[in-house]
DNA sequence: CCGTATCCCAGCGGATACTG
DNA sequence: CAGTATCCGCTGGGATACGG
């Protein structure tokens, strides 16, 4: 297959943003994945299963759950361990690094819930104000 | 216009994620937008002018900025203020709403840029195991 | 300077079917 | 169960040109 994997976008040219920040982008891109952020917090509280983290989910389809998860691992976020077994397992675990990722990341789920009806109220004024 | 906003993309029916999750999916799909976070970031400190943001992130084109900064403004975050002088002068300030969550995407940044090396290798070597 | 309007194409991502 | 392979529609987003 070699999908040529993700973006890891080799961010536009120039001088424009310091280079610290440009090269986070890269990294930033991978939480930006909004199936990466999902995933990350599935496994926030242990290893999971294949089939376990897409019901979990919902909604998202095998193909995507699958490049998602290789694209973690890539990034040495989650590991990846084959249960040699019938019928065959494999489980997903966050690495020392992915535990490390989670903390921000539920801290922006957390800000995420909290201030979700702020948001909804100001789009819908928002699209009030601007309906014709 | 009316591009129909973003996606609030309405996320997958079903019961599989408990519904503060499933809410505060649109919220994070937000975050999830790379520009978006870039933007945040760079309003972190200060009012700042379109081109100016421009700029600053280098490699965003005219058209997404505007994209961008109009999702923030309706979700509340930014605050667009107009100057009718010529030539016109437009500022972009985050709310208070806004400077909230700058706090918890700037953890994240820091957090991109400290371990960037990590992934960095982690990708590498990931690549190199899996050439043909 | 700050946008909006059009054109246009790569690639994201869903649906489906097939293997070990 | 845990994937890979294929087909394909949709839209994100760049380039460009024009308006206030």
């Amino acid at each position: 297959m070699r999908p040529e994997h993700k973006n890891v976008p080799a961010f536009p040219p120039g001088p424009h943003l310091d280079s610290d920040c440009r090269g986070a982008a890269s990294v930033l891109a991978r939480v930006g994945d909004k199936w990466s952020v999902f995933v990350i917090m599935m496994l926030g509280d242990g290893a999971k299963r294949f089939n376990e983290i897409k019901r979990m989910i919902g909604g998202i389809s095998q193909r995507m759950l699958t490049l998602t998860l290789r694209g973690l691992e890539r990034d040495g976020l989650v590991t990846r361990t084959v249960f040699p077994t019938i019928p065959p397992r494999v489980d997903y675990e966050l690495t020392e690094l992915g535990r490390g990722l989670s903390a921000p990341v539920k801290a922006l789920g957390q800000w995420a819930i909290e201030h979700q009806p702020e948001i909804q109220r100001a789009r819908t004024k928002f699209d009030a104000r601007n309906e014709s």
